[in-house]
DNA sequence: GTATCTGTCGATACACTGTATCAGTTGCAG
DNA sequence: CTGCAACTGATACAGTGTATCGACAGATAC
């Protein structure tokens, strides 16, 4: 016993949360994408063993479930009239996912049922209220559709022109070459002259475009 | 030299081509999901070892990339007028996403240049020949995003539904406990009274209102 | 016909993943 | 003070994408 050593002062063990180790994850993802979240670094960022996580979480989805729904914490849509809210809501989307890019990997791809998220879905309706539950679900629905899509698209082109220079026409640079070729083919006439002679949207006018057009779409119905 | 043998017969090494690999790796999407594309799995069932694969693809995401475009060599959008063609890519998208399911995991994830994407691009732009480029330009991108995040969390809401029971609504009994209990803190009324009192569309219908909307919207831009 | 070169192939290895298992320690109930 | 139950975290496992590199095949040069 005498020369058994005593304890080493055990570290304080790190109290955890389900916030904090969705907060380390959170961070781990805006830093280095959604590849940098895996349990180990995310129980190494909080100085705790990767096994002390699954007295908190069940499975790694879940994880990326309340990842997601925490930011749904912060997205609120307002406005008077069902319009403004549906823009609102569409703009409160996209300003998320552009703080945090791997929200776009994770948005429509599981269900999403968490209080954060419920409580943007309870605004959203509350907004809108005086609409027909007929037109309204089927309106909301479609918003969410072309949100996510839009989204997807819009930080899938960041990424790449990101990858290939930082420069945002480095991007024609990078992939110019093969597309001239491909239209040099003459299998895309049309696509070359669209492309050619189309206009140049940037993302932010892009993303209101199509959100207009849905919202027309559904004003058209509501005021039939 | 008596004692060496001869060299055994060296088994046909399997003729290899970009083709042959995509199909296998189809096949298993197909049948397992994504998750079942392992380069190691693909090169099993074409009986070869998984380095093999590096000499026509160079990266695990190429080859994903590879997956979505021979996909769209069954995206051919036809018929007369624009709304006839926008409305016949959307049903495309959305039929090539139910027979490969995996597809929606894809969508928008990447850049997409491959030679079969250009071509259903080229038939589309062709198709709508006649519209102001600058309406046709947003126009596709706006089909095309609704299209992703539509078909995106259709299949999200069916594999919900076939991982709790085969059951169509046995949706409601996995999720209904939980809803039922976050409905009853009071914390969201109008959610509450629209799940309740709304419509219940299935996926045909909401899929076809929400494209309803955005060609509505699109067409009230082009006839102005 | 022999020797050298070139390029391809695939076994092995590496770093990493999510998670099951379970011995051992801790703190608590009696 | 003892016995128990819960929790922790080291270890292990099966799997991942891909770098490396020895060995062997076919082509080329003499």
């Amino acid at each position: 016993m005498w020369e058994r050593p005593e304890p080493p002062d055990r570290p304080v063990l790190a109290p955890l949360s389900r916030e904090r180790i969705v907060r380390a994850a959170i961070r781990l993802a805006d830093a280095d994408g959604l590849d940098a979240v895996s349990l180990r670094k995310v129980a190494a960022a909080l100085d705790v063993g990767p096994m002390r996580l699954y007295g908190y979480i069940a499975t790694k989805e879940e994880l990326l479930d309340l990842m997601v729904d925490a930011v749904h914490a912060e997205i609120r849509p307002a406005g008077d009239g069902w319009r403004a809210v549906l823009y609102s809501l569409a703009e409160a989307i996209r300003h998320a996912a552009h703080q945090h890019e791997w929200l776009a990997d994770l948005l429509g791809g599981r269900p999403q049922l968490g209080p954060n998220t419920l409580a943007s879905g309870e605004a959203v309706a509350a907004g809108m209220a005086g609409v027909d539950l007929d037109t309204l679900v089927p309106a909301i629905a479609a918003v969410n559709a072309y949100v996510i899509g839009a989204v997807r698209r819009e930080i899938t082109e960041r990424r790449a022109e990101r990858a290939s220079g930082m420069d945002q026409r480095q991007w024609q640079v990078a992939f110019g070459p093969y597309l001239r070729r491909a239209f040099a083919t003459g299998r895309f006439p049309t696509l070359a002259t669209v492309v050619h002679e189309g206009p140049h949207l940037d993302a932010d006018d892009t993303f209101r475009a199509g959100l207009d057009y849905v919202l027309d779409g559904i004003g058209a119905r509501i005021s039939h």
